[in-house]
DNA sequence: TGTATACTCTACTAAGTTAGTAGGAATAGT
DNA sequence: ACTATTCCTACTAACTTAGTAGAGTATACA
């Protein structure tokens, strides 16, 4: 598993609209600019996160984007899957991949899969509600800050 | 943890080195033929292998390549760190990058520790003994293939 | 009906990484 | 001297990442 700026981008563009949910739409342009991201590639994020099933967006005046869930039904893995795609370390250990030579008897397929498990264990696991209560949480400083 | 081909081909090398452990050198062409990589390709996997002061070389004649160490003392994870580089997901979780905003009051970068934990604890934890114990168990059917 | 506001879609690009190739120089044993 | 082998430098094609650019489409509101 590895984080590339989509990825980064993506995970903040959640956390915020999850603290605005239930309110107005937020625009890619506010969005953009509190998470500072470059705002033309930041909405080829969000389409990504649309076409992902977790935001949906309002066009025209007062449009915007907003989650298509509750905060507490999204996790971290769901956006990391949707933006960096297959998190294992290696492909052939989800299917039987003709990566390596033989797989009933390679040593290390084992590992890989467990560094997967781990993996997901942990982001599968945390909900964008588990992550908002943090921020609240030292929200007595000043705004929130990703 | 992303593995390329190049991790792919070093842990397989290194295995290979190890059942040879107290033998003769094993030359790179003899390993790359045993692992199926391209023997110019694979040379650059053993010199850095050899940099990261896994293994030492033999030239000329009866030359070739063993093991500096033990393989009880080798891990998977150090031959990761070697050839892949840093394991964790993004900069910011071993040193105060400046990647994100704020590091004291980002909320995922937890979430990136555990997972470079997690990571940690399997692959440094293996070592090329535990993986020969495993090949040699399996042996009784033809030759060990990686 | 017009217009400002915002999302949508397609295409292009520069830099970096991955997975190699190619060719020769240096070294050691017989 | 010959041969086997490691060592060293450079090049390349394909792919990924992180953007840019610009036109097109839908909606609210006056
Ligand atoms: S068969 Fe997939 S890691 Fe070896
Ligand atoms: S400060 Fe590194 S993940 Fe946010």
């Amino acid at each position: 598993m590895k984080l590339t700026y989509k990825g980064d981008y993506a995970l903040k563009a959640v956390l915020d609209l999850a603290l605005h949910y239930g309110q107005e739409p937020v625009t890619s342009h506010d969005l953009a600019k509190r998470i500072d991201a470059p705002a033309k590639f930041f909405e080829q994020v969000l389409t990504e996160l649309k076409k992902g099933g977790i935001i949906e967006s309002r066009r025209g005046n007062e449009g915007g984007y907003l989650l298509s869930k509750s905060p507490s039904k999204i996790t971290v893995g769901d956006i990391i899957r949707i933006i960096e795609g297959p998190i294992e370390p290696i492909a052939c250990v989800k299917e039987n991949y003709a990566n390596c030579t033989d797989v009933n008897r390679c040593v290390f397929r084992n590992i890989w899969q467990k560094v997967y498990q781990a993996t997901s264990d942990i982001i599968d696991h945390v909900t964008f509600e588990d992550l908002m209560a943090q921020v609240k949480g030292q929200q007595q400083i000043a705004t929130y800050s990703i």
